[in-house]
DNA sequence: CATAAAATGAAAAAAATTTGCAAAATTTAT
DNA sequence: ATAAATTTTGCAAATTTTTTTCATTTTATG
């Protein structure tokens, strides 16, 4: 089970007292056979000497899937950066690549690391179940948002973030809403948009008076650009579930002669930096994630300190309104 | 020097015999002791028994210092892509967490990992011949354009960018030339520069009329603009170093009642996804950091691969030109 | 070609780890 | 609450792994 001296010794050709000289020695020499030995040894996963890093410091495994995708990018640099700003080391792991059995091999790693945080959207409610049970109270998170969940949650509160757009356009005096939805089976882009619906059905005057099916894609905006004009609507304000699609809105729109915010209004979601340099600025919702990162980490490194007293959280991360230009008749 | 089961135990108060079982078990309990056990061996680096990653994947680190910027960023991103696509595990390594002497500590890293990719512009030259001697013929690179480098280097081709938007403009019958710089600091930001004005001086009928030294923030393009206008120049053609000086400079040109690309052409760098999105389309060189990571990644391979034969390269990945409206009078 | 320096392997010595066993602690059943 | 069963623990012996010693071979150097 252990890798040793001898399975290194065999696997080289050499002795096993080379062996041993060459990986103790403290000053690396790149013969032939020390690369060799050296090649052999982190093949077979022989335990190296020496600790690259600090005494007390933690060593958090972020677990994601393959997947592409802005989404992905920004979450992975949120967590790069706040790895720079705490005390934990953040270690990014794939699990597509050791996915026989993806459940087994996160419980593995808690040997390991010191806490562990998933993102994990494609995993099943029972597969979250088997993770806990297997882990125990050993401080593991996820960012997916669910409901019900057996893993402590920690992520953007895109319900609110919805709810905040509808509740911008109604003091805006509109009451004749749009939106361009996500696509169904990102969990963010339903609870972007339950919010928004949420808040409109919570008022009588309040009415829903279009809806297009889109992808988050700037294609797509344009696809309901087409839809929107020939429905004819008046005095409507859009949400556009996030920014790439407003773009791809907003340009077909301008092309057709439509002046925003004059015709409609409209905001987005993401808070991307273009928003400040489209003409009109686009209002947005704003989703800071160095502070998910931060937030996340700081979890585990509260779960590690008080591992005695768990406590079930689902912790969310607020986000903000940007109001710009898109959405403000002068 | 090497952590034992001993120091573990002491750690812990435990006997070596407990501390044995604990961490040798297939399966963890999570009992007050194990996890304190766990917690110790962690924290004193003792060796995990049991390889999580597969037998002949290599485990390549990417070392970086602490840095904000969108360049970081896609950098990361690209990496972590291509750790994907690969056979070879990419880990990100933070310089700046273990910098009493971060060329020694790039050395010892040696040890553990298949191979070292560098991004440490702020390096001296005599730390990459440091770094160099004392790793002999192990497999590293840096993806820091020099001249004459110690390491073989894999980065973009700024250069060829540069003098191919000045290419550009000459086939669009322009030869007044203008350009807003980068951040003089950016090694990439000068060799874009530098491509640029080296094609103007190659052609004696070209002529670089303006210039204006930018940071590449959108704010600097706006500065850039009120600079221009002020300079009351005709038929120029304008590179702004990357996109975001360039939707800076053309927002406030707009504003200013400005054509594009009537009264100037404009083209940028980084071929970021809003290009096509502001109106007019903005012409723009493309780098891909998939690609670079790819090719980062592929040449350690090979290194690893072919340790014998070691032949010093400076690998440049090419750019590509986007040309969209901003550069094209109908 | 001679000689010094370095690398290597076999085996002894040292160190580290695992296991058997009994005592202590904890949990479960009554 | 108490007894029985189960689990955890520490000690010491047994085993495995690693390091060191020493003789031999290989490589580098003048």
């Amino acid at each position: 089970m252990r890798t040793t001296l001898k399975q290194v010794a065999d696997d080289t050709g050499l002795s096993i007292a080379t062996v041993s000289r060459a990986l103790r020695r403290n000053r690396r020499r790149y013969t032939t056979n020390e690369e060799k030995i050296y090649a052999s040894a982190r093949k077979l996963g022989y335990p190296f000497i020496g600790n690259l890093k600090e005494e007390d410091q933690l060593t958090i495994a972020l677990v994601t899937e393959v997947h592409q995708g802005e989404f992905y990018s920004s979450l992975f640099n949120g967590f790069y950066n706040s790895s720079k700003i705490t005390e934990s080391d953040v270690v990014f792991v794939n699990l597509a690549k050791h996915s026989d059995d993806p459940v087994q091999h996160i419980i593995n790693m808690s040997k390991r690391y010191s806490g562990i945080c998933l993102f994990l959207p494609n995993l099943e409610k029972a597969d979250y179940k088997r993770i806990r049970s297997g882990v125990g109270k050993y401080p593991i998170i996820s960012l997916t948002p669910m409901k019900n969940p057996t893993i402590d949650t920690v992520s953007f509160d895109s319900y609110s973030g919805g709810y905040m757009i509808a509740k911008h356009f109604e003091e805006q005096d509109y009451n004749h809403f749009g939106i361009i939805s996500g696509p169904n089976d990102a969990v963010d882009a339903v609870f972007r948009k339950n919010g928004f619906i949420d808040h409109i059905n919570e008022k009588k005057d309040l009415e829903l008076v279009w809806q297009f099916d889109g992808d988050f894609s700037s294609d797509s905006g344009r696809k309901a650009f087409a839809d929107f004009k020939n429905q004819k609507l008046k005095n409507v304000a859009i949400f556009g579930s996030n920014d790439h699609t407003c773009f791809g809105f907003m340009k077909a729109a301008i092309e057709s002669g439509f002046k925003i915010p004059r015709d409609f209004i409209i905001a987005g979601y993401d808070n991307l930096s273009f928003c400040d340099t489209f003409t009109p600025e686009l209002t947005s919702v704003a989703t800071n994630f160095d502070v998910l990162g931060k937030r996340a980490i700081r979890t585990i490194e509260n779960m590690v300190s008080d591992s005695n007293e768990i406590m079930r959280q689902f912790s969310m991360v607020p986000v903000e309104i940007v109001i710009r230009t898109s959405t403000q008749i002068q």
